[in-house]
DNA sequence: TTCCTTAGTTACCAAAAGGTACCCACTTAC
DNA sequence: GTAAGTGGGTACCTTTTGGTAACTAAGGAA
């Protein structure tokens, strides 16, 4: 039967059930390149900014710390989400933006800050604790 | 200046500019909520299948530990993403569902999958490393 | 009588994540 | 002569994360 199933859905994928014979979920590569812990964020500020240097990007992530950002960045990169574009003068120059692929995330990260927008208006908070 | 620019921002937030003084973007805590190791897909399994019990939730992620899918669970809902019921019966009962407020990430979620649909037919996979 | 069920909780332990400090390169400014 | 500035790399050390095993409860089945 589920031989079956994974012919059937593979056209329309998960339009009602699960296209996941554990595993091959759609989902599952995507969240695994975004979830981790500032990554997300790193895309909407190259979405919302546009490319940036990583200095920008260290300033405007206020807890981050140099080896991080560098983990996430190269992360994103090897995922083929956003590019690296380094100008090799005396102090180094080095700009990340969105790859054509990362491009196609700009509808899901407008749809996450739409509803960011609208929860921060209600003050919606987390108290500490959740997910940490 | 500072002062000035967050009474002008809390209208129109981010429209073209940062919202975020430093730790005041509105993606912050939704991106903190939401950027756990299984959060979002658990969200996606509860948007696109509705309702589920622990266990089925348990099967349905394939490398997940009770532990961990506790853990999240005890998050989302501090968050008020998700809801839980509780059955007392004997052998306990629980189920799981998106909240008012986590239905309100449909469509970021389904956008998700639009894409991670896109990319799955691309053939696109993380090669290991990234962002892991 | 003993086992099985569900949805956890707790303790214990190994592994990974992440912070800090220090290093580099080369040119300019002090 | 030397400090600053950019974008890291590396080593060291602590914190967090996450897995595993054992335990729970009430009743029904073998």
């Amino acid at each position: 039967m589920n031989d079956m199933m994974d012919q059937e859905i593979k056209g329309r994928a998960a339009s009602k059930n699960l296209a996941h014979t554990p595993g091959q979920c759609p989902m599952d590569p995507l969240l695994r390149a975004v979830s981790g812990r500032w990554t997300l964020y790193i895309l909407w500020l190259l979405r919302s900014e546009g490319p940036q240097r990583f200095g920008a990007l260290k300033t405007q992530i206020p807890g981050i710390s140099a080896k991080m950002l560098t983990e996430r960045l190269r992360g994103l990169e090897a995922a083929g989400l956003i590019t690296r574009e380094v100008v090799p003068t005396i102090p180094p120059q080095v700009t990340y933006a969105m790859s054509c692929r990362g491009a196609e995330l700009h509808r899901a990260l407008d749809g996450l800050h739409q509803v960011a927008e609208k929860w921060q208006g209600e003050g919606w908070t987390l108290e500490a604790g959740a997910t940490e």
